[in-house]
DNA sequence: CAGACTGGGGAAATCGCTTTCCTGGAGGTC
DNA sequence: GACCTCCAGGAAAGCGATTTCCCCAGTCTG
């Protein structure tokens, strides 16, 4: 294994001075100096040593992103959007899976504060357990006090920077813009009542249904996925409009309905949230609420990088995008302004 | 920051007690030695430096995947198999994304050596340009000198472990397949024509269906995703059934048919490779070929992390599905021995 | 032309941990 | 009781970079 030394050696030059050479500094040298140096680098194949410079330098180029499930597209957007802006810093990406086991967030958490990764990045809705919160969150300040970013996409629990999409409000201009269709029964696909992301677009849904004056509608937990989804929906009875609180839970409903041989839009309205791009093509096409989520990843990394001291906290609102899985109900007046998309 | 200096410090030890009972050894430590260090370190919130410990340990606990672009569920489920693997050997996870770039490729596979990973993973297909190829075996040998192990799923063009789908073969069998149903002229929606997993599954059809005496098919190159195959739909012909070279691009060959109301089977039979399994509710049900994703990166890199010397290489099968997304012709005999599902 | 500056080069300390080698004491054997 | 073997614990030498000093030569300035 090649090291500096050796390279320097070869150059005929100190340890410094080819350090200074290849792996940058504020120092200059000179233009003969730095060329022998060079030559030798490449004639020896010589790679920087990351641990040592990572040890020597205090700090990594490292940032960890920290998701549920990356086959999830959700998590695979967000973390293509954090993806694109570290490599734009030059940072590399440590990437953890928990599959949704909090515990494992709590160790990843500690794992990449052993690597001293420069930022981390938590994408994922918190659950209601206080104490898993609290640990983490514990965990996070010993990250911090030791020089460490935290961002996080989802809910502003950890006092982080945090991208945090508004759930609620979304879910209400989305209750809305059903019920100026004519809908007055609905059921909401709720997944976990423990996962905030999920609590909170379902209760946004219910008060502005409430708001509206509308009956209160059916709720059907389940889990937060496709299989979800298609569960909770073989469990709905009357509702001519469901609402699941994510577009993967919404398209496992679409196929349990399929299966049963119940037409939507015509005999079921379904809507989901979080506007999947790989979702384009499915039929019917699904109403959602669209978030920007590459953006949303890689806004949240580059709060995470910026430097600043105060947590900042952003919120992003959805937009109500109808499309062919939900239908307008008879002598529903025409007053929707949300955006529709052709075909 | 705590150091383990500090905890040794705290717990009235030497440095090399200290790092015993933290970091794990050979030798054994007192009871109540081992007592003390552990509570000092917990009480001071130690973490260990992971970079020192690479630094004298001489290798690290991380290994790199590189993958084209996570956002591909086909990426994604290999990715997410060899995570699986990853955690289950302690081992953390890196990883790159080229966007299809293969300088990109070439620059990761040094950066990760710099990292001194344990193991590199290449997914994704490997171009036609010997060049290209060329410098990435000269990365890749460079690396492996320094112990670094390598595995690739893909064609096996590196000399490292692979898992390589039999692409030929796999899209030979969707060609009788598809011949069995009485098809007679095909489309091949083909990708570019540079990428090897593109042109294998692209030759293996074409050789088949000469094979069975079939007509040429037209072949319309483009690029390898979603909206490439829809792009090369849009330039097919008078066939009655369409191979597009892998999911992905099936699924925008179907929105492109949809769009322009040509109806899927009835017209024109779609077929892709893959399985993506994030499709399996997509309308009409696309058929397809088989691979197991997920399965495939968890081999690789079981492979990789196995420690032989010997470069392995195991070929996958893939396994004709037929959906709905194609027909049976009138008067096509019943002959079929192809996995048919249900739904 | 002397004195102060400047800027490129090198020696060596340092980062935090692992591990080899050494040491002293406990336990076993004849 | 003398001699060996074990074993737990500690001192110290790395691992491969970065960076602070220090130094020397060349350049400016008055």
């Amino acid at each position: 294994m090649v090291t500096l030394e050796d390279v320097a050696r070869q150059a005929g030059v100190s340890l410094a001075t080819a350090s200074r050479v290849l792996n940058g500094s504020t120092r200059q040298v000179g233009a003969s100096m730095r060329a022998r140096v060079e030559r030798a680098a490449t004639d020896l194949g010589y790679r920087t040593n990351v641990a040592a410079q990572t040890l020597a330098r205090g700090a990594s180029n490292v940032i960890g992103i920290v998701v549920h499930d990356l086959t999830d597209p959700y998590f695979a957007a967000i973390a293509d959007g954090a993806m694109r802006v570290a490599a734009g810093h030059g940072q590399l990406v440590m990437v953890a899976t928990t599959h949704r086991d909090p515990e494992q967030e709590i160790a990843y958490v500690a794992t990449l504060n052993a690597q001293r990764v420069r930022a981390v990045l938590l994408a994922g809705s918190r659950v209601a357990d206080p104490g898993v919160t609290a640990r983490l969150r514990e965990e996070l300040d010993r990250y911090k006090e030791s020089g460490g970013r935290v961002a996080c996409v989802g809910q502003d629990l950890l006092g982080a920077d945090t991208v945090a999409p508004d759930n609620r409000e979304g879910a209400a201009a989305l209750a809305r813009s059903l019920a100026e269709l004519g809908h007055t029964r609905f059921a909401v696909l709720a997944g976990p009542p423990d996962l905030l992301t999920a609590a909170d677009r379902c209760a946004g849904f219910l008060e502005e249904l409430a708001a509206l004056g509308l009956p209160e509608p059916e709720v059907v937990h389940g889990a937060f996925d496709r299989d979800g989804g298609y569960q909770a929906a073989t469990r709905t009875g009357e509702a001519t409009c469901v609402f699941a609180v994510n577009d993967v839970m919404a398209v496992g409903a679409l196929a349990a309905y399929r299966e049963r041989g119940v037409r939507v839009p015509d005999e079921v309205s379904v809507a989901g949230f979080d506007d999947i791009v790989t979702l384009r093509d499915h039929v019917p096409a699904l109403t959602t609420v669209r978030l920007p989520l590459a953006g949303m990843g890689a806004r949240a990394l580059e709060l995470a990088l910026s430097g600043e001291r105060t947590p900042t906290v952003e919120r992003v609102p959805g937009t109500v995008v109808l499309r062919d899985s939900v239908r307008r109900l008879p002598g529903a007046p025409r007053t929707t302004t949300d955006e529709v998309e052709a075909g």
